[in-house]
DNA sequence: ACGAGTATTGCATATTTCTTCAATTTTTAC
DNA sequence: GTAAAAATTGAAGAAATATGCAATACTCGT
């Protein structure tokens, strides 16, 4: 089903740019980009993305995407993800620390996870993977990357970094 | 407020044990533990410690724990966590590989938080830090520690590794 | 020890979310 | 193409969860 499939990606775009605090917030949002449904299917459809209700930032209850499975496009994966619509403000972004091959990111409780989208979302080539935690995300690095050119990477996408 | 306080140790405990599917269940666990509360209340405990409810293993829902701070104790945290009141089982493991400084833990589904949590619990010198997604846990390695090092400290927590 | 300020809680209810059922649409196998 | 099977959906109501309010318990400074 077609319908379906770009409403899914929808509720994803969404939740991963704007901090949604109940299903009907989130309604309003898919209606204004064209989709229509009712609550029902909506409740149905985050169940299938295993979105989770948590708590945001001053307290306030926030959905959230939680990656399926992680640490993908090792060069195994030829599917081409649309790249993210738009530059956009990635913040919660609050640090970046590297250990080895990998770097930690420390973000804003509950960012973690959108932050890690929009990694993903760019295939970076200089990423080999993401997970995304509450309010960490744990990249790997390329085999034949650097620190600097993770970093550069990265600063396109994160305003403050 | 003591009361309180071995309460919120005592979701814990029990969320991170126990496959929780909803509010009341996890009222009647505490009860057996000899807390009485009412939901409303529970429901607050569960906002403070930024539960969050999501889809477990047969498309169940499942109460899961999201890990407020995660790579901690690298030397710089001399706050000394109670240990983990006995070893408990901590099942869900599936399987775990080695890359570099990482390793990667694979649990089923939901499970990762929970094995993170007890990962961290232990305070294992051998482990820098913890991040769990909802299926994987990414472990950084000690920058001093062995693999093998490593092995030998989960194997006290998860039995079948 | 007293009182002001803060935190915790239950009750009742509002709000939100999930699920059953029946109707439709889509997919699959011939 | 057609029939059977599977998937998707809305409506409505059930179930679950969150919260305003008032009462009680605790903390801290004096």
């Amino acid at each position: 089903m077609k319908i379906k499939n770009s409403r899914l990606d929808a509720i994803r775009l969404i939740l991963s740019t704007q901090e949604i605090g109940s299903q009907e917030e989130l309604l309003n949002e898919l209606a204004k980009e064209g989709f229509t449904l009712t609550q029902a299917t909506l409740s149905r459809d985050l169940h299938q993305l295993r979105v989770v209700k948590t708590v945001g930032v001053q307290g306030k209850y926030r959905y959230v995407l939680t990656r399926p499975h992680q640490y993908r496009h090792d060069g195994s994966e030829g599917e081409m993800r649309p790249i993210a619509p738009a530059v956009m403000e990635v913040n919660g972004f609050l640090s970046i620390k590297f250990s080895g091959n990998i770097a930690v990111i420390r973000t804003k409780p509950s960012y973690a996870s959108t932050l890690a989208y929009h990694i993903d979302a760019y295939n970076f080539p200089e990423v080999a993977g993401t997970i995304a935690g509450d309010d960490t995300v744990m990249l790997v690095i390329s085999e034949n990357a650097t620190r600097g050119a993770v970093l550069k990477a990265l600063r396109s996408i994160i305003p403050n970094l």
